[in-house]
DNA sequence: TCGTTGCGAAACTTGGTCGTATCGAAATTA
DNA sequence: TAATTTCGATACGACCAAGTTTCGCAACGA
């Protein structure tokens, strides 16, 4: 028990730079962000980006994938406040909060690593599924959940199906849509298009 | 003017083997079905499984890249027929048809790279959209619009949304829906709940 | 039969990455 | 000041894949 042992003792020595393992993160993102494979990053080429020595890497993380786990673990999801009052309203917050994301070239890239490097990373992807994608799958269900509670939403949807359409929707749209950034009432016509269904005429029996 | 023109004047010496080029090939397709992306796959790795000289790969392709855009236009579209009878069943089958690719690793494994590579190998990716992608692409719209015009659709709707929320939604499905393969009646229960809408109430003005 | 071309296999050169080690300098504690 | 630890840089040996070349054999036309 030293004099100071604020739950931390320090060891003696410089300490570890928080800039320089930042600038490696930031590194990792920007490289995956470019395009690069989970397989493609190279240790070297993240060192050299970050401006670090491949040392202050190896000192972090044992491996590359531990450091992308750690990398793509601090793209936090930060959901939008939805405000309660409609589930049409807080739909169209989600989704409009897909739309924005899907703007960045970071989030764009790391779906890309989601859809296609998910079978050769299952670790990394549970982790990733964990701490991005669960917190927005469970409150986009919640809405829709609660949608069928009051009685906005049909009874008897499944909801799983439901929550398919409004995320492959928006996924399909980012991917494939128009060129450029999608337009800033997308969530707004997904949302109402889909609520109100396509049919023509509602001479069901 | 030899006396033997008939429009492929056959040089001398051993003909290129037909067999070895559709092993070369093949071999490509099964490497990427099984999850290797393109910048993965190696000429070595294709050699060997197809059971080929490295040379005989290079004498025919001058780099990866074309080898796969060769690949991936052999993948033919055999577009499901249409029934025409109405738009709700022609949507069935062209969702079930999706459905049904999606079971197929190599269709999976190709739209990984579709979603993830489209980025970095421009040139591969229009050769693939035009071959694969549009055949489908333009058959859901005639559908679609044919809807329109007959009034089975409601009139003023965005046609490309439309194809998105269909497409975007058999997408999901097959990559983050229920493990395992995807349930006969999916295509179904996509296109009735899209053209009835969710809402549980019709109290638009 | 002979010349030509393709064949698969193997050797080879080149270049990139890995993970480790070493260096002098910098940052911190004692 | 001395001890300790990290810093960025660089060098190292091992490995792997790319792409080229060489080899002996096979298949074709003349």
């Amino acid at each position: 028990m030293t004099i100071q042992d604020s739950g931390t003792a320090r060891p003696a020595g410089r300490p570890r730079s928080e800039k320089a393992e930042k600038a490696i993160i930031d590194a990792t993102l920007d490289l995956i962000g470019e395009g690069m494979g989970v397989s493609e990053l190279s240790i070297e080429a993240i060192a050299s980006r970050a401006g670090v020595g491949k040392t202050t890497i190896y000192r972090r993380w044992s491996n590359k994938e531990d450091l992308v786990v750690d990398a793509l673990s601090t793209l936090k999801a930060p959901l939008p406040p939805l405000s309660g009052t409609s589930v049409r309203d807080d739909l169209i917050s989600l989704l409009d909060a897909m739309r924005r994301e899907a703007g960045q070239a970071r989030t764009r890239c790391v779906m890309n690593i989601a859809m296609s490097e998910a079978d050769r990373y299952p670790r990394l992807m549970e982790r990733f599924v964990k701490r991005a994608v669960e917190p927005r799958r469970e409150a986009l269900r919640s809405v829709v959940e609660r949608g069928v509670a009051t009685g906005e939403l049909r009874a008897g949807l499944d909801v799983d199906l439901v929550m398919s359409l409004f995320s492959g929707t928006m996924m399909w749209q980012s991917k494939w849509g128009p060129a450029g950034d999608l337009p800033a009432d997308l969530a707004e016509r997904v949302v109402d298009m889909v609520l109100l269904g396509l049919a023509g005429d509602r001479a069901e029996p």
